[in-house]
RNA sequence: GGAUCGGUAGUUCAGUUGGUUAGAAUGCCGCCCUGUCACGGCGGAGGUCGCGGGUUCGAGUCCCGUCCGGUCCGCCA
């Protein structure tokens, strides 16, 4: 028997044990005739005690950091103890030991806080899953996988496997090809996600369907970005939007619970994309904090239910004002005593090419009740106290503003609003909010090609009272700059997504389930009937045999685990994940193949 | 496709207006040490300053190119 006890097993209740442990050498500390050893394995740490009899055979065959050993000994009380350690209060006296395995030297340190930086960690990759760190986050995404799968299980949910080998179908992301050697010169797709073959499942009756699945998409990387990415993917027959809302909140309360030991009592917050992007400027908005925009000034055709207050600020001469067609105005809590330098700062931050905007305008409501405004030279005091109500700005706050083209004036006060947040200490690691976002357009328009193109994707229904404006208009855009009046523009989608503090983590719709309407998507995205036959051919096939209503949802598995585990980012959150290139750095792939492995598939190589 | 930051000892980094022998910490090696747990003390080894070119009496430092990595924009139905 290799081992008696793991090294994160031992207590004080165990004095005087006979044991036999296996693991790595962590740590190794001499004084004179006695030698510590921390000795490591998945469960823990426990110190060894290698007295004056062994130092003979120390001396001939040494230790050294991340050997393999295996130790046999007796449980002893330690003289000191340790607090930090479960296996704190005792030691093993070791009485004989062999060496499994020698190590070289590990290029970083297999602790906790590494001196190894990521790239290095990354090509050494099996060495940086021996640390602490590394490995908690593994076993806090398995939590997550088991809490999910017994809650799906519980209700019912059937996992079903789906095909990794799969038709191309370029809509939305870019596929992963793989050729056919057995079909020569044609090519598998990897799926970007199982979408269609859920939903032939639910045509097949399995009304309860989920898979926690690998998708593939061959897109720019980021640091929450994978090309191949894990998804909670679920799907439901006989339901409405409403019933997947309550059985997905379920799940993520679920998850809460079971892994953060959070009681998630509170009611998850709904709010259209149309008030999302109105308040906070984006559709995931974090609101663990408010600082909610004031549109000071908007094009009429965006937001048609809001009324325009444009006067406020128009024809005092400002000309960055009167000639932008949006300004947005934040009020940030007890920040009107910010320095020049300060609001400098903001600006530069705003500045830069990654904001993109020209400049920044600021009010600080001074705590004597006066005001001190970057653009007091057109706006009097009376006009100053009008936009200060308007943002419903207290004394002491310092309100931000904004101007320019709507879509980026918009995007660009909202990530304003996150950084003051993060500045301030209000996107709190430890508090979750949970947000459905709700009733998304259906289309966007896409100006390179101009044609409408899926929000969401082509399976997504409109929601009922658009179906028949769907059905009724041509999806012809005649006039490009107009597209805004296209009766399309202004249909609503039956999709959600969940939000957690800011960050997506899942999404989905009630899906087309009628012929008519799933021909009606391919041709408003400017499919001709051929081509979807070609590409969709099945699931119109499959259309005509008794399709149920259904809907579902998916989850970003890795970025559900990071944001629960505290990261920004989700690499270190799958065992081996890829590079911003997407390389993989330590068995370096992608590879060049064989002369041979071409041959076969009859491809010749011609790089451009 | 674009922007931006970085590449110096095994590792993480510092390196002044361009100027003597490129430093620190940690790791590694050796010696000392019977209660450490970030052990301690003494000593030692360790560098093609990513690569190529240029400017200069002289380049880690300035310029051009290139490769690699990080972050972001575009992209990601």
């Amino acid at each position: 028997m290799f081992r008696t006890h793991t090294c994160g097993e031992l207590r004080i209740e165990n004095i005087n044990k006979e044991t036999t442990l296996a693991g790595w050498v962590q740590t190794i500390r001499k004084f004179g005739s006695i030698t510590f050893v921390d000795l490591r394995d998945r469960y823990g740490i426990t110190q060894l005690l290698f007295g004056e009899n062994l130092n003979n055979q120390l001396d001939n065959s040494p230790l050294g950091r991340e050997f393999v050993i295996q130790i046999n000994g007796i449980v002893t009380e330690r003289s000191n103890k340790n607090k930090n350690i479960s296996t704190g209060e005792i030691e093993i006296t070791v009485e004989s030991f062999t060496i499994l395995n020698k190590s070289e030297v590990p290029p970083f340190t297999i602790q906790d806080d590494t001196d190894g930086g990521d790239d290095l960690r990354m090509k050494y990759r099996y060495l940086d899953l021996r640390r602490n760190a590394i490995k908690r986050n593994l076993e806090l995404r398995y939590a997550v996988s088991r809490s999910t799968r017994n809650y799906l299980h519980e209700h019912h949910f059937m996992d079903i496997e789906t095909p990794f080998l799969i038709k191309s179908t370029p809509e939305g992301a870019r596929d992963f090809v793989v050729p056919s050697r057995m079909n020569a010169g044609q090519f598998y797709a990897l799926p970007q996600s199982p979408q269609t073959f859920k939903q032939l499942l639910m045509v097949s009756g399995y009304d309860r369907y989920y898979q926690i699945v690998k998708c593939f998409r061959d897109e720019d990387l980021r640091a929450d970005r994978q090309p191949e990415f894990t998804q909670i993917d679920c799907e439901m027959c006989f339901v409405e939007q409403e019933d997947i809302l309550q059985m997905f909140e379920g799940l993520v309360k679920r998850i809460f619970k079971d892994v953060k030991g959070i009681e998630y009592v509170e009611k998850v917050v709904r709010m259209t994309w149309e008030e999302a992007m109105w308040q906070y400027g984006n559709d995931k908005p974090d609101i663990r904090f408010d600082m909610k925009l004031t549109n000071l000034k908007f094009p009429s055709h965006t937001f048609q239910n809001k009324n325009n207050i444009s006067s406020l600020i128009d024809g005092a001469d400002f000309k960055v004002f009167d000639e932008a067609e949006t300004v947005i105005a934040i009020a940030v809590s007890g920040c009107s005593e910010y320095s020049r330098k300060q609001t400098d700062e903001l600006t530069e931050w705003v500045k830069r090419p990654q904001i993109g905007m020209k400049g920044l305008a600021y009010i600080k409501c001074n705590l004597d009740g006066s005001f001190k405004s970057s653009i007091d030279k057109f706006y009097s005091e009376e006009k100053l106290k009008d936009i200060v109500i308007t943002c419903n700005a207290k004394v002491g706050d310092l309100i931000l503003i904004l101007a320019g083209a709507e879509e980026k004036t918009r995007k660009a006060t909202s990530d304003l609003r996150m950084e003051m947040g993060k500045k301030l200490g209000l996107r709190k690691e430890n508090e979750f909010k949970l947000l459905w976002v709700l009733d998304f357009p259906l289309f966007e328009y896409e100006e390179a090609d101009n044609r409408w193109v899926a929000r969401h994707h082509p399976f997504t229904s409109p929601k009922p009272s658009d179906i028949e404006t769907m059905i009724n208009n041509n999806p012809a855009i005649k006039n490009a700059s107009e597209y805004l009046k296209h009766p399309y523009a202004n249909i609503k989608a039956n999709a959600y997504d969940m939000v957690l503090n800011g960050n997506e983590i899942g999404g989905g719709s009630i899906r087309i389930y009628q012929k008519e309407l799933q021909q009606k998507m391919f041709e408003a995205l400017g499919m001709s009937e051929a081509e979807q036959q070609h590409k969709f051919g099945f699931l119109l096939g499959a259309f005509e045999y008794g399709a149920p209503p259904h809907g579902g949802i998916a989850f970003g598995f890795d970025r559900l685990c990071s944001i629960l585990g505290g990261s920004e980012s989700i690499r270190d959150f799958i065992a081996f994940p890829k590079n911003n290139s997407g390389r993989d750095i330590m068995i370096d792939a992608p590879s060049t193949i064989d002369a041979k492995q071409f041959d076969e598939l009859q491809i010749k190589l011609d790089l451009k």
